[in-house]
DNA sequence: ATAATTCTTGATATATCTAGTCAGGAATAT
DNA sequence: ATATTCCTGACTAGATATATCAAGAATTAT
């Protein structure tokens, strides 16, 4: 298994970017790497790979950015996070099950189990469950307050 | 999320010490680190953090080795990998909580769901549940015959 | 046109961690 | 005594994560 912060600056990332595009505009990732404290090179490597992957489109120049091809309510977290990583998967072959014979690859199946239920929990929530969730609204009213408190002066 | 080589070698040792060993008698490292092609000495070091976290007893001399302290029904192989793997949380926080505001931590309600996803698995399984698994039986029987095969000549 | 903005690409750098090694010491049984 | 086995701490090579940097290409606003 291997989730790292690689994973989780995609994952924050697109969250921002979802819950702030707005129809037919982009983001800077400027714009995104300040919100959420990433630095902006690296975030520019994690967004590369999943414009290949064709979970984003991009435009240049001014008023460019980034923007979802994918609709956040069928855009998994799980989807996310197997572009950006490697490997999700615990078993040491591979998944290929041609792993050592007696006890050393007894595990294989306690791993190959184990993956099975991450992997359902990560594909199983989407982009918006995570932005509708209790925990995440109560975190962006909180956002709103700053902001407006900030905007009041 | 961190499941490394340690981790899958310390379930892999204990699986096969509790598959060995007889009443009052003890398994020295040697032999498991043979059996699982594990190294010797990386052995010693995962053995020694369990023998501290008081899932091991071990005596010197010949004949000396390792023993379980607990029932394998009663061990979880999340009580395992806890032990050896510093860390088994996703959250960049440690499960404080005290994340940035904003969508920087939106994502620490997912990465703790994951987790509790995570442990509850590891913590669900016993040593003997896995020794007593479907796969691992026809892993054993396998390594049985070869055994019997190699006796016969 | 020009300048500013933004993404694109490839190379490079640094810090940390994994996985393992090594040398010597201490306890125990025969 | 000697062989066996665990005990301990230090050390290291390689991999990986986490960026950083420099130069370029496309686009828009002026």
């Amino acid at each position: 298994m291997h989730l790292t912060t690689k994973g989780k600056y995609a994952v924050t990332a697109i969250l921002d970017l979802a819950f702030h595009q707005l129809p037919n505009s982009f983001i800077s990732l400027s714009e995104i790497a300040v919100r959420q404290n990433i630095p902006l090179s690296y975030l520019e490597q994690i967004f590369r790979i999943l414009r290949m992957a064709g979970i984003l489109e991009a435009t240049r120049g001014p008023n460019g950015g980034f923007r979802l091809l994918k609709d956040p309510q069928s855009l998994s977290v799980g989807q996310i996070i197997i572009e950006v990583e490697k490997k999700l998967d615990a078993t040491s072959c591979k998944g290929s099950g041609d792993c050592n014979v007696g006890m050393a690859c007894l595990t294989h199946g306690l791993w190959s189990d184990l993956n099975k239920s991450v992997e359902d929990f990560l594909f199983s929530r989407t982009v918006s469950d995570v932005l509708l969730s209790q925990h995440t609204k109560s975190v962006i009213n909180q956002q709103d307050r700053i902001n407006k408190l900030i905007a009041i002066g």
